[in-house]
DNA sequence: GTCTATAACCTGATAGAC
DNA sequence: GTCTATCAGGTTATAGAC
């Protein structure tokens, strides 16, 4: 009961920002947003982003970690995870991530960028370490002692990942609109582990 | 012969500009890119950069198109090369587009993440229509009727690419260096094609 | 806690001298 | 063609009333 007592009825207004910060953010990155978009989005004023959050930097990074820690904790728990075997993994990773992509879609592709032009201010606070020391890696090693474990699993990340990435190209192109798109999705949901393991048995 | 006779001695004036552009778009992305840092970067004074490209966003334009040209007229010509057999084209593409991607590491992140921004600016005069109807993609139906060709084309554009689009968070993460990181993908080359032969054979 | 008004600053673009 | 100086507009952040 670590949480403030407070009226649940509707969202808070701190909590009405955030939401607001999560959504323009994700959308137009971080230099292109302005405060007061956010603010028109939140349906509050402006310089009440201020009063709760400080800064626009503030409120960013604020949003930014918690979304990098969701996006990281959905796949380490399972990569972690001593009961399961190498396949199973593969299995997991692929089904659980790819549901969490589809609930944030352009997710991947904000983290990734953003932490492209601003390199050290997160990344180092991100659980990375967690995922090149996990069991999973272990599990890779002993199968296949050739190969590196980090090289495969930026195979599995990619295989479930990527689509996301290039979907914003691919729809504009008109190679499919998002029923089309959900489709592939779910279909690979099924196809990433046989072709991870067709990936493992191949010499 | 088109090109105007001119010294031929140094960078003229509007490629010093273009070539500086070139850096500080693909490093910064366009919101966060000031004309001023580019006028610096090009040795330059800012009223050149507005005397030759008109405005920030036309010169912007103008990058955007050549480097996505490039980026796909790399692979498009080998998709469509009726000479080559379907695996052949798979080990042509990842050998070539690796290559350019190690001369263009920042590239695939900086136009998804642009197009993902302000979709329908670039996309529609983009060749994207020439890789899905391409002979690849034809090939692909006859062996393997039974999978979406799109889908297949993102897994290997996704093994190659994918490396690059994480690179900045693992290398921030201290997984690897810039040599370590140039070896992993000197193994991906030969690898690449052995996995995609493999998920072709899966059933 | 929430608002309006405004300060302080930054950025793209141009005018005009050379 | 190239420069300096400056304008016009927009952005973050804060002061101060309620």
């Amino acid at each position: 009961m670590a949480k403030k007592a407070k009226k649940e009825t509707d969202l808070s207004t701190e909590e009405k920002i955030k939401a607001a910060a999560r959504l323009v953010f994700t959308k137009k990155g971080y230099a292109a947003t302005r405060t007061r978009d956010i603010a028109e989005a939140a349906g509050i004023n402006l310089a009440l982003l201020n009063y709760y959050f400080r800064s626009k930097e503030k409120l960013f990074e604020l949003i930014m970690m918690e979304k990098a820690a969701s996006l990281f904790g959905t796949i380490i728990p399972i990569l972690n995870d001593t009961t399961l075997s190498l396949e199973q993994k593969i299995t997991e990773v692929s089904q659980k991530y790819t549901a969490f992509l589809l609930e944030n879609p352009g997710l991947p592709l904000f983290i990734m960028s953003e932490v492209g032009m601003n390199p050290n201010q997160f990344v180092n606070k991100l659980p990375i370490g967690k995922a090149l020391e996990s069991h999973f890696i272990k599990q890779l090693q002993e199968r296949r002692p050739d190969l590196h474990p980090v090289s495969f699993m930026m195979n599995l990340l990619g295989l479930t990942v990527f689509p996301f990435i290039i979907k914003p190209v691919l729809m504009t192109a008109g190679a499919f609109n998002e029923k089309a798109f959900s489709t592939r999705i779910e279909e690979r949901i099924a196809l990433i582990p046989k072709w991870m393991n067709a990936m493992l048995k191949s010499k």
